[in-house]
RNA sequence: GGAGGAGUGGCAGAGUGGUCGAUUGCGGCGGUUUUGAAAACCGCUGUGGGCUUCGGCUCACCGGGGGUUCGAAUCCCUCCUCCUCCGCCA
């Protein structure tokens, strides 16, 4: 969530942002117009809350006072209150009620204002960081690098649903048990899923400095609202009914982020640095027939989320690290690769600074975004309350940050199609040989 | 699933209708003392919002939400979480 105080004084510069990132900003101009009669009042209630506070603790003052001497004056806080002065403590507390329900009345208006100007805050985006290059959509994003080569072969490679089927890739079985985008894996397959999680794990405890985490697969709606997943995205989750209100996990991001929400970190904690495989339940709405071949685009898949929560002097640097986390696993995989930085018009919602890893696969001939590496800056932040205690004493907002490491499905197409030879069999990169127990599939 | 108990400031732990935003202890910060340190003593020490002549003023917050009352941490309803016991079951 944006700062409103940010909104109000720099609002050129917001809508510029949000312009950049083809944002609609009537919006802006509604929350300001809102925020502005919030205020007004607020103030207003306040001053009549006050009055009422002080009238209250004067009532008990003056019955206690009567008990001794029946003659005692009307006190002024009530006089000034009701602006009037009244007969007896029961006219008081009769005039008084009035004056209250007056009060809940304003007082329930303001909410009603206060829930406007969160809706609608709730649905604007984060601010493109100055870095990020402006475009309109995904033909605008920057290639800041490529690591290796796609191999080259004397026959036609083949993609990784004809491949798979000699490995235990059943996309059949799976669609029979659940549906479309549901893959069943068999024997090698699955034990290359399986062999691949734990490679990713140790590499970033033991190298990289991350705790291994073991989240629910499975959360309340705040916490998918903490992230920034809703309310925008509904349509892309899974949702429990029969008054279980729980939403399947989209991503390790949504259980990790709130790990701190509502809480003030000590300074010398951070950065905090997490890890955590989990399937990841999409519903892909909008995407259907779009690159859905195969294992391209599924339903549920497996990841190994990294997240990070430091301070914002940290978060530009710590993004390089964490998305230099990702790149080394490629290598380990020997999968060549590009890191793609997202422009303005196709960053993600929250996202103030994105890379993109893609792999390129020789099957498909296509580069697969297998990780998404992004700094949230403050955004998540602000809505999940996740603060730290500075040196000057004041609470702040953390930034934080998350990235793929990786994505498993488009990661086994790119050692599928890029390993094959022209009998269809497959040797896996060295780095897995111990992990599965053998170098070939 | 059934029956109980509990959720208060960084932590521990009082408070059961009226100057309570909250006694006290620990921790933290500042000071006195000391060659230095410790100890002792004194003072300060929650969060968020609104207004501000930038000196402050003010409102809300005692797990979340709602209610009763002139007035609620305190009474009522409801939800959440944790603990204990019973039952059932990987």
């Amino acid at each position: 969530m944006l700062d409103i105080k940010l909104v109000r004084e720099q609002t050129q510069a917001v809508k510029t942002g949000l312009g950049n990132r083809n944002f609609n900003t009537a919006v802006i101009d509604e929350v300001l117009k809102l925020d502005e009669k919030y205020r007004e009042q607020r103030t207003r209630l306040e001053q009549k809350q006050q009055a009422l506070n002080a009238a209250s603790k004067a009532v008990g003052m003056w019955m206690g006072k009567l008990k001794k001497d029946p003659a005692a004056p009307v006190p002024k806080e009530i006089a000034d209150a009701l602006g009037k002065t009244p007969k007896g403590p029961d006219e008081a507390k009769e005039e008084l009620r009035l004056f209250g329900d007056q009060i809940s009345n304003i007082d329930r208006m303001i909410g009603e204002l206060g829930k406007e100007i969160e809706a609608r805050l709730q649905m604007v985006p984060n601010l493109p960081s100055a870095q990020t290059p402006v475009g309109k959509d995904e033909t605008g994003n920057v290639v800041r690098k490529t690591w290796g080569e796609a191999p080259k072969f004397a026959f036609k490679p083949k993609p990784h649903w004809e491949l798979g089927k000699h490995y235990g890739l059943e996309l059949e079985t799976g669609g029979r048990i659940s549906g479309s985008g549901f893959p069943f894996l068999r024997g090698p397959l699955a034990r290359l899923e399986r062999a691949l999680i734990n490679l990713y794990i140790d590499f970033h405890t033991r190298e990289n400095g991350y705790t291994e985490c073991w989240t629910p697969f499975m959360v309340r709606r705040e916490t998918l609202v903490n992230s920034g997943q809703l309310p925008k995205f509904e349509e892309e989750m899974y949702q429990l009914g029969k008054g279980d209100e729980l939403y399947l996990i989209p991503t390790a991001e949504v259980p990790l982020t709130s790990v701190h929400a509502d809480s003030v970190l000590d300074k010398e904690q951070l950065p905090i640095r997490y890890c955590a495989f989990t399937p990841c339940f999409r519903r892909e709405a909008g995407a259907a027939g779009k690159d859905t071949r195969g294992i391209l685009r599924v339903h549920q898949f497996s990841k190994v989320e990294m997240m990070v929560t430091t301070t914002p002097d940290k978060s530009a640097e710590e993004h390089e690290t964490l998305t230099r986390c990702a790149e080394k696993l490629l290598e380990l995989l020997e999968l060549p690769y590009r890191r793609l930085e997202l422009c303005t018009g196709d960053i993600g919602f929250g996202a103030a600074r994105c890379y993109d890893l893609e792999v390129y696969a020789v099957g498909v001939e296509k580069w697969l975004e297998v990780s998404s590496c992004s700094n949230f800056t403050d955004y998540q932040a602000r809505r999940a309350k996740i603060r730290f205690k500075d040196a000057d004493k004041q609470n702040k907002l953390c930034h934080t940050l998350n990235g793929s490491g990786l994505a498993l499905p488009r990661v086994m197409i790119g050692i599928l199609e890029n390993n094959q030879d022209a009998e269809g069999r497959v040797r896996l990169p060295k780095a897995l040989h111990a992990y599965y127990g053998k170098e070939f599939l």
